[in-house]
DNA sequence: CATGAATGAGCATTCATTCAT
DNA sequence: AATGAATGAATGCTCATTCAT
């Protein structure tokens, strides 16, 4: 009966999804959910407006999923520094620079946008008290205590170090995510005399 | 009663006019240029809405004017350092310190989402270019290739560490001036040792 | 496997529309032209959306067709009264009653929300025309004028009775059909008094 | 200071929403509050879309106030009869006639839309279970039980001679709103029939 | 100078209808 | 015949701005 099988028809709906959601994090994270128009996203992901709401039922919907999803990439992001090779700095360096340099900007703008805007859905808020930023400290809390026995890393508790370096990291990532040229975005080497030792 | 004076006329329009910038960079320090609305404003400096447009022609011509003090606020600043005490790092030190605490805060904030949101006025753009990153990257340089030469500041490209620096620091503010608990604000004295000789 | 003939098509288009009526027509007597949905149609004929245009070329046809059946529905529901044993009072007591509980509600509903809703058709108002409530009138009146000279039914011009006779029975279809449970629904007999000699 | 004094604005106020509330009302008693267009509301008031929201915050808003007023309106219309004078028979065909004449017809109307149509505000809901049938009944029974003991009126329980009179009247009133010539209006007289003794 | 009522353009969302498959 | 993806026009609501007083 069905003139396209089920998977034809599953491919099309992932296709499109995934489409939008790229467009949407892009105007998102550009634009914070209240100045991004969803007829921008539609535009962006070349498809008509009302087609939006066959794949994501509201504004709102649209941007907690993609708020979901950056939480979970930034977080496996961060754990894979537990997979890289070398010594605890060298790790952290090459966890930095990959960062930095990663086309995962737009996540990060993306949670920046929703710690910080005005308009965030609840769901979002009751999201973001799961990933604190002390589920990210924990993540890290190895590696750095690591890297202060090994004589590698500031002295100092490490929760702060840890804290204080994310946060770094993240106003870099916010301040260079709008592709304003006004700021400059520092090298990972730089960004390690925070955390190295003297 | 008496007819006030032209003098007077004059002074009362100024304090109104400052009463309502006053007003208007904590709100659009806090939302931005979009998410700000003009009844908040007028709300938040405990005026009608009408009056507002008596000072200010529109909502672009109240934003463009306060960026520009701004931009002007924030270059008494920097420019500041120069009056200190003590050497150079010592003298960064305080600076940070000072832009960090300070409630400059929302100036800092202004200039950040000037930079980076959408709806900015074209003028905004204008003043933006006049006011690069480089003319703040020139201010500090005669000070930090003196702390090189003293060898209490890191070596390599003066600018560059410059740049860093103020990227670093405008980061911080950024990510801290909606006041979410999600970040934590790092310490000066963590921040030394980005520019700090090891 | 075998090509159906050209007969079995006809059946099959003839179920599927039969199929399609009765789903609008539920629809469209709860909800009246405007709320009813297309979508919701289809999915209380267990159909797609699309397939609902074959068989009628839009919502407005689809809602005339209905309104004509209707029409001629209630048309024979009172012209069965002259098939009726019994009196004239007791015919008009049998109408009643199966009016009132005959599951024949809907399309009295749907002919009270063709009389007074919006966004009703312009051939829907040539329709309501046509059977306008003289027609119903003309049809009962060899009826309750044998009922007035046998002594059972008030007395006074016949046209007047009846015609009041149908508003009040229209009247009380119409705030129950909704199954809202704020009214009561009169019983037959309790009916019969408005018509029947003192 | 202020260019109008407080008195001259809340009368404007005031002005402003009686004009809104007697659109509105048309309107949704009309149309229901689904079909309800909030521009056809100003346009019937003679105001712009936006002035609507200075005034109510929400179609919802509007349409609940509305609701409420039109509760409290009929419940006065039928507790007046117990100000008349004359024997209950008398009274109830008084009440009865200046409900049929009355420019009322709208507040039933609207109860109606409220009672029976989707998309009724959670707060409407409420409201309604307040003033439930049982309501009026309770109101009416005093009235009602004196006619029965003088013999004027019909035996039987009086609560349900009350809900099915009140049954009546409601759909009456109903299909005869909406200005449609199709129903004809009963005289108050032939609605006695109902109630009355034989 | 000062107020707040009034306007209208802009955006999120819904839904009848079309069309490729 | 049948599906459901796709479109776009229509509507509720917000907010910068104007204007009568």
């Amino acid at each position: 009966m069905a003139p396209l099988n089920e998977e034809q028809l599953h491919q099309i709906r992932d296709e499109r999804k995934e489409q939008i959601k790229a467009a949407a994090l892009q105007v998102f994270a550009r634009k914070g959910i209240l100045s991004a128009k969803m007829s921008m996203i539609a535009e962006t992901a070349g498809i008509s407006n009302g087609l939006l709401y066959h794949y994501f039922k509201s504004k709102d919907e649209l941007f907690t999923s993609l708020v979901q999803e950056a939480m979970a990439e930034s977080e496996a992001a961060l754990r894979s520094v537990y997979d890289m090779p070398g010594t605890p700095l060298e790790r952290i360096r090459a966890l930095t620079a990959e960062i930095l340099n990663e086309d995962g900007t737009p996540y990060f703008m993306l949670i920046h946008q929703a710690a910080t805007s005005d308009g965030v859905p609840e769901q979002v808020k009751e999201i973001q008290q799961q990933y604190s930023m002390d589920t990210y400290v924990d993540m890290l809390l190895p590696l750095f205590e690591e890297g202060q026995q090994a004589g590698e890393l500031a002295e100092g508790d490490p929760r702060e170090l840890i804290a204080c370096y994310l946060s770094v990291l993240s106003g870099v990532m916010v301040i260079n995510s709008n592709g304003s040229k006004v700021y400059q975005i520092p090298k990972a080497d730089m960004l390690m005399r925070l955390v190295a030792r003297k």
